[in-house]
RNA sequence: GCCCUUGUGGCGGAAUUGGUAGACGCGACGGAUUCAAAAUCCGUUUCCUUCACGGGAGUGGCGGUUCGAGUCCGCCCAAGGGCACCA
């Protein structure tokens, strides 16, 4: 009689395995003078809101799959966990609750790392840390001094993004849709001062150096390079008709030099110092300025993209014929952070300019013509394509390419203007009007300007004692904190109340996960062993932002001798969201655990009857409550389960629905891999020789061929792939009849492999299974199986037969069989017959292993 | 507007280099077990046609290359994403 096993029960089981790992102290990084290879995993850090969600679970259960497989592989695994501390909620919270930021703080960080360890993460906790510590952050001002002396910081006053709702700046990549990326409110644009990090002396390198991240995806390096946005092209001079407060002619940045015979009038920014200086002395012009500055902002008015012009009255000189003079306007669509803020326009090869003149009816010059359009000329929409140069002079009968080329050439060897390479990427404005941040360490002082705080006075730590009873800087605001005397002259100083950008906390956290040094923001040793993260997991939505910062930061660290590489993650991989059903009635949106699904579709759960509308599936948000959230599904279904679902049947690049019926699924799956513990035969058998038995020996061969999928799949992160081949496995021993004692040890073979292969994705289970086998140790410690590759070729295989490209038979041939004894085999088939009888053959093609057609008349 | 990605059963999705389309899971249907249910086990499940054997069609659409196309090429359609007055 059989002795029937409990349902399995992960509560019983799960905290005990956590508890065994913790103790055996698994997971702890071994030092850099480790024999191993090291790999270093790693996911984003969260950001310590209150809760894990789904999106965690799916990220770093991901991560821990990965972690757990280059461990068994024999690897030195690094995959430590942090948190990106610092940010507005914290404040919003202790605006709303009356709470301090850092207790908000770190008793969310409390909470959510219990919820971390139940889902039994393969971390090395020992690297902890929240770059709200003041050991984090002091280092992080140490090296901003580091940047200062080194040239890569600057503090300049500028035209800032201006989020009204957070009061604080924002910087261009947080600027969505011309709205606050956090508030969600329109940016103002506002003058203030402020410290910028030099991104922009690295754009040519941060794009050259997008080629050699070959395990990144192509999309996020394509929208970096977008970003970067490298343009090459001419700038030259253009003298003006009279010189206005000094300035005597324009500096204009042109991608298209080719199109200077078309060129139609001059055009400047409404923030171009010629038209600040022509406002002064002309109202209706001060009137213009001002119009453009409001309406500049609004996402509606750069939709519908209306171009608007003052004419200054001024006349600029063709620098290709001194008797040819433009008419110089100020133009709304002309921006001063680009090129020099003044463009020459050519109306019939640019939307833009041609929108402008026929507005302002200006000239319309064609001056490309399509190869086999002799008499082509523009009129209401720019011809941008390829073609003959015309009407220009000397360059006729030349592509635009060619033009270019040539034109660049003359004005270089004239002296009259020069090739130049401009970049959309500008620099990284970092201070922020906030409290809950890392103090920027540097004191004001009025005779000496800005003083960097002595490195023996670091860290600035932040002050306690804050209120939060008004808006704006609280740090500001703060009776005492900010008055200090000067390092330099000893006089009365106040300190910088602005604080970084949070986004420089995440720029090097992965650094710091190498070492927590007392002295130093890196240890040499440790810093460089460790670095480049081999893989790196998060969310496509950092896809610019944190990456493309993080890249940047790595290079500023590289030259101020904190690390060695110059590139941070050499892998990357970007995973989709969660998404759920959404649900709603007449009142508003209704959570999954309020509605019932039906047949038809869904109803309250609360009366089981009262209709509700199922709506579209969505990444899982507070605002449509369509969340659920991973404690309750952890205790009723335990971590294995939870993560098993978030691995199987969707991609990890793609966004992943969230159903009851899969999380049921991965459910009976756990439940079925236990019941295999029920035969008397599931014992401990880590080795066997092929078994000769043809059961046997096809389970032994399945074995092979799955570990040897398995590991392929694992190593290309195709978690759901290798999940199916799992199942198979399962469902194989599941079904195995052993009736010999062969058998039955193949059969235990063939569980304590499995539970090799089920531990980075389900650790838990896989360690109960491998405790009842009688398995030595963790499985967690456990070498990865390999493959017993001598099974894996069979003797007989079956071979399609085509007939005109249509599957028409099945031949079991030997595999050491040449073509003639398949084409052979492949004609007298009965099947294949029935299809040739009376017709010519005229080709017969054989691939061998793969596939026999025949071509038949 | 520019750039990119993706289109395969009722659903999520498989398919090394062009070589048996639909693995695996979900759902559905039928059966076994049960007093009944849950759980479990067995079977069916791309569509059309046929009593059946079988036959035909089929990877968003149209065309092309090839003995052979989900895969390569061209054009088109749809959905999603990124950038967006960047000269």
């Amino acid at each position: 009689m059989s002795v029937t096993l409990r349902p399995y029960d992960p509560a019983q089981y799960e905290a005990q395995w956590q508890k065994a790992w913790d103790k055996a102290a698994c997971f702890a990084a071994a030092p850099p003078d480790d024999k191993r290879p090291k790999y270093y995993v790693l996911e984003m850090f969260p950001y310590p809101s209150g809760r894990i969600h789904m999106g965690h679970v799916r990220n770093y259960a991901m991560g821990d799959v990965v972690a757990r497989f280059k461990k068994a592989q024999g690897f030195n695994v690094l995959h430590p966990m942090g948190w990106d501390a610092f940010g507005m909620p914290a404040e919003n919270a202790a605006m709303e609750k009356k709470t301090h930021p850092a207790k908000w703080t770190y008793d969310n960080i409390d909470a959510m790392r219990a919820q971390l360890k139940k889902l039994g993460l393969s971390i090395d906790w020992a690297r902890e840390f929240a770059t709200c510590d003041p050991s984090y952050y002091g280092h992080e001002q140490a090296m901003f001094l580091d940047f200062l002396e080194a040239g890569l910081v600057d503090r300049r006053e500028s035209i800032v993004n201006w989020d009204p709702v957070d009061q604080t700046v924002l910087a261009n990549e947080q600027v969505i849709d011309g709205k606050g990326w956090r508030s969600g409110a329109p940016v103002e644009q506002k003058k203030l001062t402020q410290w910028f990090l030099r991104i922009s002396d690295f754009a040519d390198e941060l794009l050259a150096a997008l080629d050699g991240l070959e395990r990144w995806p192509e999309k996020v390096r394509l929208m970096q390079a977008n970003w970067i946005g490298r343009s090459e092209g001419l700038e030259c001079r253009f003298e003006l008709s009279h010189t206005v407060g000094g300035i005597s002619a324009l500096d204009v940045y042109t991608t298209r030099p080719d199109t200077l015979y078309g060129a139609s009038f001059c055009a400047i920014s409404p923030d171009h110092p010629l038209a600040v200086k022509l406002a002064e002395d002309n109202a209706e012009l001060a009137a213009f300025r001002a119009e453009c500055a409001q309406r500049g902002t609004s996402e509606a008015d750069i939709e519908a993209g209306e171009k608007l012009g003052f004419d200054t009255g001024l006349t600029a000189q063709h620098p290709l014929d001194p008797d040819w003079h433009l008419p110089v306007y100020v133009a709304n669509f002309v921006l001063m952070g680009y090129g020099t803020g003044a463009i020459f326009a050519c109306p019939a090869h640019d939307q833009r300019d041609l929108d402008f003149a026929l507005k302002y009816d200006l000239p319309v010059n064609t001056v490309v013509r399509p190869k086999d359009e002799a008499d082509f000329a523009v009129t209401d929409s720019a011809y941008t394509g390829d073609g003959v140069m015309v009407n220009s002079g000397p360059f006729d009968g030349l592509s635009p390419q060619a033009a270019r080329e040539k034109i660049i050439a003359q004005f270089e060897a004239r002296g009259h203007g020069q090739r130049r390479v401009n970049f959309r990427l500008r620099d990284w404005g970092i201070s922020r009007q906030r409290y809950w941040g890392c103090p920027i360490p540097i004191i004001l002082c009025d005779a000496c300007g800005a003083v960097p705080v002595p490195r023996e006075d670091l860290p600035v730590r932040l002050p306690e004692d804050v209120s939060f009873d008004r808006p704006g800087n609280p740090l500001a605001h703060h009776p005492t904190w900010k008055k200090v005397a000067c390092p330099t002259c000893g006089g009365a100083a106040t300190r910088e109340t602005d604080t970084f950008d949070t986004f420089v906390d995440s720029s090097w956290y992965f650094a710091r996960f190498t070492e927590l040094a007392d002295d130093a923001p890196t240890r040499t040793a440790a810093v460089n062993h460790w670095l480049p993260v081999d893989q790196y997991i998060g969310g496509i939505e950092h896809a610019i932002l944190h990456l493309l910062y993080a890249r940047f930061y790595t290079r500023a660290m590289h030259k101020t001798g904190h690390l060695a590489v110059e590139e941070p993650f050499a892998g990357l991989f970007t995973q989709g969201m969660v998404c759920h059903e959404t649900y709603r009635n007449d009142r508003g949106w209704l959570a999954p655990d309020e509605v019932e699904k039906t047949a038809t579709g869904a109803v309250l759960a609360a009366d089981g009857k009262t209709p509700v509308t199922v709506g579209a599936v969505e990444k899982m948000s507070k605002s449509k409550k369509n969340i659920v959230d991973p404690d309750d599904i952890i205790a009723r279904y335990g971590a294995d389960t939870a993560r098993w679902f978030m691995l199987s049947d969707s991609p990890p690049e793609r966004d992943v629905q969230w159903t009851q019926d899969g999380i049921e699924g991965a459910w009976r799956f756990v439940q079925k891999v236990w019941r295999l513990f029920e035969a008397e035969d599931a014992t401990f058998i880590d080795a066997l020789a092929a078994p000769e038995s043809p059961p046997a020996h096809a389970l032994y061969a399945q074995v092979q061929t799955t570990i040897e999928a398995v590991t392929r799949e694992l190593e290309s992160l195709g978690f759901n792939r290798a999940v199916a081949r799992l199942y198979e496995l399962v469902n194989a021993l599941a079904g195995f009849q052993a009736e010999s004692a062969e058998d039955k040890n193949c059969r235990a073979y063939g569980l304590t492999q499995l539970m090799k292969l089920l531990a980075p994705m389900m650790p838990h289970l896989a360690e109960t299974g491998w405790a009842r086998l009688g398995g030595d140790g963790l499985v967690a410690n456990s070498a990865w199986p390999d493959a017993d590759k001598s099974v894996l070729v069979s003797d007989e295989i079956v071979l399609p037969v085509q007939i005109n490209g249509k599957k028409r038979a099945e031949i079991s041939v030997p595999k050491t069989a040449d073509a003639a004894i398949i084409e052979d085999m492949a004609l007298s088939e009965a099947g294949v017959k029935k299809f040739i009888d009376g017709k010519d053959i005229s080709k017969v093609i054989i691939v061998p292993g793969r596939i026999v057609n025949l071509v038949v008349k």
